[in-house]
DNA sequence: TTGTAGGCGTTATCAT
DNA sequence: ATGATAACGCCTACAA
């Protein structure tokens, strides 16, 4: 089963291969009853053009590369989600990496993705230091998007959310119903952490009310195992103090969704004795111990802007003079039982 | 920024561009001082090969291509995570191409994979009947290892479970524990869900019960809210019935976590009136309401297993006379508050 | 040890 | 309207 090419079908056509091509790809220099004739033989024999021999070429890949940390959670999957259905509207396809969290694996995606295999990279880097000199080296060739974890130093276009604004309204929120002793469960994710907990200090100079550093708990997340476990022993600490929180807030998916869980699992009542509200973009909100009160992330959006930005770049003849935006995007808030009883 | 190319290399060194590729290919030809005075200057100018060229030249691109038809759950990351793991050990890099569901995009999906732009293909179709043709055009060119959906008419290897078993145990576990009258509510995916749906039926010979035809269920998963409504109206219908059922099984991990948000909005008491088990590889069980028992699936061997049978056939010069596996791995039950109380 | 030349499968320019 | 030819960037006999 020799594989058909533009020779192979010029050969069987008695035609020269310049001519082949032009037919298949309906130049106008070429007749009709040909152009018929060898799109007959090409559907006949299979023909497929080869795309590296055409990428190379015309060195466009209609293909966008996307590096994440993670997709195992709803949040990345939405994004992802977002990103193939704008991508495809605009004619590009996706190619997926997953650099796990970890720098290594994150080095050899972005590597692979440099080489011209792609005409651009949304890039989420696992934090704000993992292999910036070699962003910035697929930088100078390849348009490059941020998106989520926008503490990045690259400059180029980023896209994300309003993080402070997020853990404001949830603060807000708490104490509106009357919680004013929150704590905070924040992952180790530099700069989306330091904004979300800024936004959690605002709300608390806004409504005049101290920060208790006891309240503020950071959970490294190893495994899920281990994060309960850790989570367990702040929350029994944080119940053992003479002011005790009255809600939690989770900082990041993970955290939020798997707080519940443990706190279940002590036995502590949410939301009476505990309110739990925090970042989540999971669907399952609902079926959840209960019904999770939500901050969301507008994620098809961020897919969406992230590709749209990004092929901007891309048809840019002149890249030196683009004049790079931060876009960040409102969070929502949803409420539910876990907050309101 | 002129990109480097062996050719502007060789012109800088004043060689000739095969010493100059010989040299980074580490050529047993090339002596050491030359190599070491051509990877200095390498990578100063930041010399990438171009793996278009590369790929193009040797017939080989190191990559995996993945498609499925979504990722939004635990169930599809996991997998691919497995399939990451496992690749990345053998020196392979995946991409990965959602169908999203959708037949057309499956088949942009497979075309683009096809042309040579991957050594293998690791399938999952979005139905039995999806592609078919595009599929064994793809197959006669390129190795193609089913995973998950197994029920799919290519030969070739499939990496799958033992769906049967799955629900079998499942039933079992309910029948030892007195509840002998089973709903099951199943999704639309033909193959799998018939074979679930089997051991359902199995289950209920071997213990010498009758099936009602009235507790099996079938819902189109369109959209996450029409879920939920169709699952509301026959939830409510059931309970209706002279003899209502004392549990339902979830027959695919999205029936079986949303199931509990349903109930939960009915306000019927899980597991007092309805015990719940199904399907679901999530890890957010114990946050659940309440803690699910689940039926698990080995989703990273799932992954692993793929990966390497496709290797393999890779690797095969003579892919003629292969005998073709279905393998099926065993799931597991865990047992929770949703069933046990 | 190094260089020359051909080809992988396309597309594009320039003749015919 | 069709064909010859070069080029994309790389690898690899084969020559020198």
């Amino acid at each position: 089963m020799a594989k058909t090419t533009l020779k192979s079908l010029a050969a069987v056509l008695n035609m020269s291969v310049s001519t082949v091509s032009k037919a298949l790809n309906d130049s106008y220099e070429i007749s009709e009853s040909t152009k018929q004739r060898v799109k007959d033989f090409a559907k006949k024999l299979d023909y497929q053009p080869n795309v590296l021999a055409q990428s190379l070429k015309t060195g466009k890949t209609q293909t966008i590369g996307v590096i994440l940390p993670k997709m195992t959670s709803p949040f990345e999957s939405q994004i992802l989600e977002g990103m193939q259905l704008t991508a495809s509207a605009l004619h590009y396809k996706i190619v997926i990496m997953s650099s796990m969290e970890h720098e290594e694996t994150e080095r050899i995606a972005l590597q692979s993705m440099v080489n011209k295999a792609v005409d651009g990279l949304l890039f989420c880097p696992i934090h704000e230091r993992s292999n910036v000199d070699l962003a910035k080296q697929i930088f100078n060739k390849t348009p490059v998007v941020i998106f989520d974890r926008t503490d990045y130093p690259l400059e180029t276009h980023k896209v994300g959310v309003l993080n402070a604004e997020g853990t404001f309204s949830a603060c807000k929120h708490l104490f509106e119903i009357k919680r004013k002793k929150i704590a905070i469960f924040c992952g180790t994710n530099q700069g989306i952490t330091a904004k979300r907990l800024a936004g959690y200090r605002q709300a608390h100079q806004q409504f005049n009310l101290d920060v208790v550093p006891e309240y503020i708990v950071f959970c490294a997340i190893k495994s899920i195992e281990d994060l309960h476990l850790q989570m367990e022993q702040h929350i029994v600490r944080l119940l053992k103090l003479p002011n005790p929180p009255e809600a939690i807030i989770g900082a990041s998916d993970t955290i939020t969704t798997h707080l519940l869980g443990v706190l279940a699992k002590l036995e502590i009542n949410v939301p009476e004795r505990i309110a739990v509200v925090g970042f989540a973009n999971t669907d399952l909100a609902l079926s959840l111990n209960p019904s999770l009160s939500t901050i969301r992330q507008p994620t098809k959006d961020i897919g969406a802007i992230a590709v749209r930005k990004l092929v901007e770049v891309i048809n840019k003849t002149n890249r030196s003079q683009i004049e790079w935006e931060e876009i960040n995007l409102p969070t929502s808030i949803q409420l539910r039982r876990s907050t309101i009883g």
